[in-house]
DNA sequence: ACTTCTTATTAGGTATACCTAATTCTTTGT
DNA sequence: ACAAAGAATTAGGTATACCTAATAAGAAGT
């Protein structure tokens, strides 16, 4: 009767990641983002709900408290994981994800205290977003999407959306991380791309890269 | 069709650990050191045998050269976690190993190898077993364990033979950790204790305990 | 309102890796 | 040599987590 834990968390993370952008997640969009078929999703969500971990009604899914907290740990674990392989192991940042989805199940919580030590606490990941920190909370800066800056607006880089290596590389090339300022010098109209000017070089970014850049 | 490596790993790396001891192992020790029943690993050996990775005789199993090659790379991860845990997070010798046994089935060759990286190829984990390198060549030392010293005898600590934490902190809390000089001072008779001498201090050492600790 | 399209679920099936109980095969003691 | 003991396997069964194909339920278009 005991749980699968690693295949558990794998669905709140996800359930978790897609929350942000829909709230009640639908399970297409969770198999969709799993790789899985409609039906496996559909099957373990009911389990998932029968563990209370999930609340599942005509509208979708969407994490209970209990299963909120789960998932918030792993995220913790992920992101400490990939603090760890750029910041000892000398990762770049568009290496990390991948291995850090596998490290995040084996990670115990003393080990999760003993990597938030070495490192000095840190506040986010890689890619900026926020690490949730022991008991869960997570505080989570305003953004907006650098696609919606107007033309000569400034503003810091606060994370990126994004997980994939090439993208990642890309922006990292163009030294679109965070922390670093970036002004939009002009913004092409109908979707065209903005110009934008960092660290003393300009670049022509699409919408679609920019909006995945989230500034504050 | 293909595997689910974490298990066949268990089972490789068991086996090789038990080789040490019994060259073909048996069945029922390898479900004994796994907590498996027997018909349950009577089942996995013959998968395994399938696969090419042990053979299977009446006298026993053993791992064939593809078999002793993963489950060399598996031991290598096993004892690049320790140092990990060790070396840059501060743990202890004897809070690494069952960290290390999940660990071990989460690291890509990647990872192995900016492990070692960082940490400057280590060739012992904190006990002083030897890290197979990236090709499983392998060095081990020729040693003995320090229960057949005889009185006067002194030697150095290479490994420890023993995974439990309490045994563990027994040992360091005496100094007994690889690399450290012991002088045999006397050797009682009738399987009594031997009393040794390290590090300016002197202590009695049951048999058992003492045959644990190899030396050369 | 009704058909179409999408979304979700049920039905039925597979593979993996475990289990207990029963059986067979292999030693070993007398 | 043979019975008892011990080791290993076969038989039969469970749970997990996945799949495809078929069906049902809900939303949207004319």
């Amino acid at each position: 009767m005991e749980a699968d834990t690693p295949r558990i968390e794998e669905y709140l993370e996800s359930i978790y990641k897609l929350q942000q952008e829909q709230h009640p997640v639908s399970t297409s969009r969770l198999a969709e983002h799993l790789k899985l078929s409609a039906p496996s999703v559909s099957e373990m969500v009911k389990k998932l709900a029968n563990k209370r971990l999930v609340n599942h009604t005509e509208k979708g899914v969407c994490l209970t408290d209990e299963g909120n907290t789960m998932a918030k740990r792993v995220v913790r674990r992920h992101r400490l994981s990939e603090r760890l392989l750029t910041d000892i192991l000398g990762y770049k940042w568009d290496e990390v994800h991948d291995e850090a989805c596998r490290l995040e199940h084996a990670i115990s919580p003393q080990m999760e205290d003993r990597i938030a030590l070495s490192l000095g606490n840190p506040k986010t990941c890689p890619h900026g977003h926020p690490i949730p920190d022991k008991d869960g909370v997570l505080l989570k800066e305003k953004v907006r999407p650098l696609s919606e800056l107007k033309s000569k607006e400034k503003a810091i880089i606060v994370n990126v959306f994004e997980e994939d290596p090439k993208m990642l590389q890309y922006l990292a090339s163009l030294g679109l991380i965070p922390d670093v300022s970036v002004l939009v010098e002009e913004v092409a109209p109908f979707g065209g791309p903005l110009i934008v000017c960092v660290s003393g070089s300009r670049y022509a970014l699409g919408r679609e890269v920019a909006s995945k850049i989230k500034v504050k």
